[in-house]
DNA sequence: AATGCAGTTGCAACTGTTTGCAGGAGCAAT
DNA sequence: ATTGCTCCTGCAAACAGTTGCAACTGCATT
């Protein structure tokens, strides 16, 4: 079964449709590399199809989100978007004095969702985390401004 | 030395001023119990001194922020801010499904920001987290909206 | 007490994101 | 192929939060 087959299929599955519109943005998402922002999204897909809304962007991807197939990250600038399958799991570590950002594995974060399930029954999603604070340079700096 | 005058002095020493409206932004938010948001502290200031605006409580809070005195947190709807003294380092376990909020305690994290610091060099903030999931009650539900 | 300058303020305009609404369209059943 | 119900869409208006700017002010220095 397809890619597309099948998330048509987990919408209808939900009592949800699969519009063109959606499609699109599925489409969009699935050829991106890496982390894109609505509005990457809202411009591709309008060169298509001028006529659809940015709010529609963000609606699906609201869907998409809740359905666990994208990933919703903040990572200081506009708040950005992956189809999960595309790179599994994944971190960021985000300094807040330089801005750069390094990967981090999802090993880190396994042991301590599965300490959180164990002790409160709590099942965190850790599918795809922004961790701010200082790298290693940026704390040797005696900061300059 | 009060907490007010520590404060003054972590801001002018890192040669920024002290001024009225600041000072009553700290005010709000230390008298605060829990979490607040901006629009909270606005609206509290607002009642004594009407002609300060929103920005300079944005402004003041991020200020605040970067001294690692106050901690910003995204919970699901505004973003709230709290007084770091006050409570300590806890953190937030948020259900995506009845968006319930459950604590956590700080030791689960304590581990997890050794381990980073340890292997990559970088120096994660971990004052105030706030983890997305589904709570141990939504976990058995068949999922009705 | 007066000075100078860097940091701060209020305003207004702007950004990204969300929401209410009335019309439109997918899809399951017939 | 038609129906009908429900979900989805585009629009416009609202929202929280940010930014550029000119005027102002805290405060270190004299």
């Amino acid at each position: 079964m397809s890619c597309e087959t099948q998330t048509v299929e987990v919408l209808r599955e939900t009592g949800q449709k699969a519009t063109p519109q959606r499609m699109m943005i599925l489409s969009a998402l699935r050829h991106a590399q890496g982390h894109v922002t609505a509005g990457d999204i809202f411009e591709q897909v309008h060169r298509e199809y001028p006529t659809v809304d940015i709010s529609t962007v963000y609606r699906t991807l609201g869907v998409l989100k809740d359905l666990r197939l994208v990933s919703e990250t903040d990572m200081g600038g506009d708040t950005t978007y992956e189809w999960v399958q595309a790179r599994g799991r994944h971190h960021h570590l985000v300094c807040r004095e330089c801005d750069r950002i390094v990967e981090l594995d999802h090993e880190y974060l396994e042991s301590l969702g599965a300490e959180i399930l164990a002790k409160s029954g709590f099942k965190p999603d850790l599918d795809h985390f922004a961790i701010f604070g200082l790298c290693s340079h940026c704390q040797e700096l005696p900061k300059v401004p």
